[in-house]
RNA sequence: GCACCGUUAGCUCAAUUGGCAGAGCAAGUGACUCUUAAUCACUGGGUUAUAGGUUCAAGUCCUAUACGGUGCACCA
């Protein structure tokens, strides 16, 4: 137990004077018309109304006091004076603080300066907060106490509010647009006896009565395509993966993945319904198809613009744009040289040909490019689960979205031959056989139909739209270490 | 895993070359019947993340640890 400061018993003290006086300090139920916001909606001279939120301001005039009562949707002011409550009354409001729930009902009026306010008649202690909340200007500014208590983050700062308020209402959207277009949202194992779908180290788990080692998916592909065998046409799962991985400003070891697929279609129809997807959810979230990402002192850091159509540019060709015409007829050594030299970029000796030419690219075109950009045709080495290029077959038919810096969308023509899979992912897997995952080889040789596929990150999309610079500003309850003193 | 930076009152921030740890908000008391970051007066609040070290003297220098941030590595 920490040591209690003077605030923490200050608030103790008002709790037990609350109880002395009969007032139950964390209340029960009280009716309201809705939220702030509805209730503001609702305003009108004269009328009586009932809110219930957290005080958030207290502006004392000596018999008057004007307070603010706050939660998610918005904040309404309110007016107490004895002259309306009562005596008794205003005993117990001299017991309140900043940050208990209150619950009010009073009459709807306009101050002189115009704010519209409820005249309170009767309050309900609703409950009691022990604990001080941060400054009223500057909020909470702490990153680590924003994270682990975001809680305190949620009520002390508009912004954050705004931004989760925003990434609600994008999954919303995007749910809303598949719907429309005939998808179904399906749900597939988080628990899985083989991480597939992906190369990420996974999360183990054990499930005890079946004596069973298990994982948490690195990602739902290889079941939603045993709904392509089974039938489904159009289905889509927006939920949450697991990569036993760093951690970085891009990167949270669970984050939110849309993947949808696609009977009969290609990349080249699953690169149309991204573009058609983000863009709608544009100009529902932000009204615009220019997204202002603003520094912390609203400075302008970049415009992304969103306008379609978006440039589709073979992989090759963006890797000769930076990294020069001939990179792919000098030899491996040459190009080792040029990478670590010219291009500035570390290059380890154990990588592979493609993973050099592939570090050149996130480096240089990716990491680089902020309005929406399709590279389309990369090496078959870096995506074992699409259909190799009639035309070169050292090619996929795949495009990688990349917008705002990162690899926002990834789609493929799905590869559905059984035999080359499983070619493939051997080639993938190397030494680690026992990742294959048998049955969905097994449903393949059942027959999946021709199909596009693609996988958009909801947290990187959220990113995008609400111009946060890590990915833990859009995750409400972001991994960290816990705090042990 | 590696490197650099950060951690001062409940919160937001100061503290010069190593020389008495300060302010605003919040809190307490008082004044004020329309305030909007209300205003005015007074008061209380600190083991400077933790553990060591150097020094006459450490928030400041050194070592270690914890947590966080950024970058690198990892992540088809």
């Amino acid at each position: 137990m920490e040591p209690e400061n003077e605030l923490i018993a200050q608030r103790r003290e008002k709790l037990e004077a609350l109880r002395a006086r009969g007032v139950e300090p964390f209340g029960r139920a009280f009716q309201t018309l809705g939220s702030i916001a509805e209730v503001r909606h609702a305003f009108k001279e004269g009328e009586s109304l009932r809110a219930a939120g957290r005080i958030t301001a207290h502006r004392d005039m000596g018999k008057s006091h004007f307070v603010d009562v706050r939660d998610a949707t918005g904040r309404i002011q309110a007016y107490f004076h004895e002259k309306e409550v009562g005596a008794e009354a205003m005993e117990i409001f001299n017991l309140l603080d900043l940050g208990d729930f209150i619950g009010v009902e009073g009459v709807c009026f306009l101050t002189k300066t115009g704010e519209p306010t409820l005249k309170v008649r009767k309050f309900e202690v609703l409950a009691k907060s022990l604990r001080p909340p941060p400054e009223k200007w500057h909020g909470l500014q702490d990153v680590e106490a924003r994270y682990r208590q975001r809680y305190v983050d949620l009520v002390a700062n508009e912004q954050s509010r705004e931004t989760f308020q925003k990434r609600i209402a994008i999954v919303r959207e995007i749910r809303r647009f598949l719907e429309d277009r005939g998808f179904a949202e399906v749900e597939t194992p988080i628990l899985q006896t083989v991480a597939g779908g992906a190369a990420a180290a996974p999360f183990s788990t054990h499930h005890k009565a079946l004596g069973l080692d298990l994982y948490l998916r690195i990602a739902p592909e290889l079941y939603l395509k045993r709904l392509l065998v089974g039938g489904f046409t159009k289905v889509f799962e927006l939920n949450r993966n697991f990569r036993n991985e760093g951690i970085s400003r891009k990167h949270n070891p669970e984050f939110t993945m849309l993947e949808v697929y696609w009977a009969y279609a290609d990349f080249e129809k699953m690169a149309d319904l991204i573009e058609e997807l983000i863009c709608n959810v544009a100009e529902k979230i932000c009204g615009s198809l220019e997204i202002e990402h603003r520094d912390v002192d609203g400075e302008m850091v970049r415009t992304i613009n969103l306008k379609r159509p978006w440039r589709r540019a073979r992989y090759v060709d963006l890797v000769r744009e930076v990294a020069g015409k001939d990179w792919f007829n000098i030899s491996s050594e040459q190009r080792r040289a040029r990478a670590s030299g010219e291009l500035k970029l570390e290059i380890l000796p154990q990588l592979a040909d493609f993973e050099v030419t592939q570090h050149v690219f996130e480096k240089l075109v990716e990491e680089k490019t902020f309005d929406p950009l399709f590279v389309t045709h990369c090496p078959k080495e870096l995506v074992p689960l699409a259909k190799q290029n009639a035309a070169d077959s050292s090619l996929v038919d795949v495009y990688e979205l990349i917008i705002n810096g990162v690899e926002m969308s990834p789609g493929y023509t799905e590869l559905n031959d059984p035999d080359v899979q499983r070619q493939r992912l051997l080639e993938q897997a190397g030494e680690e056989t026992q990742k294959i995952d048998e049955d969905f080889l097994l449903a393949l040789e059942h027959g999946m139909p021709p199909a596009g596929g693609f996988g958009l990150g909801i947290d990187r999309l959220a990113m995008l739209f609400t111009g946060a610079e890590s990915i833990r500003d859009v995750i409400l309850f972001p991994l960290l270490k816990p705090k042990r003193d």
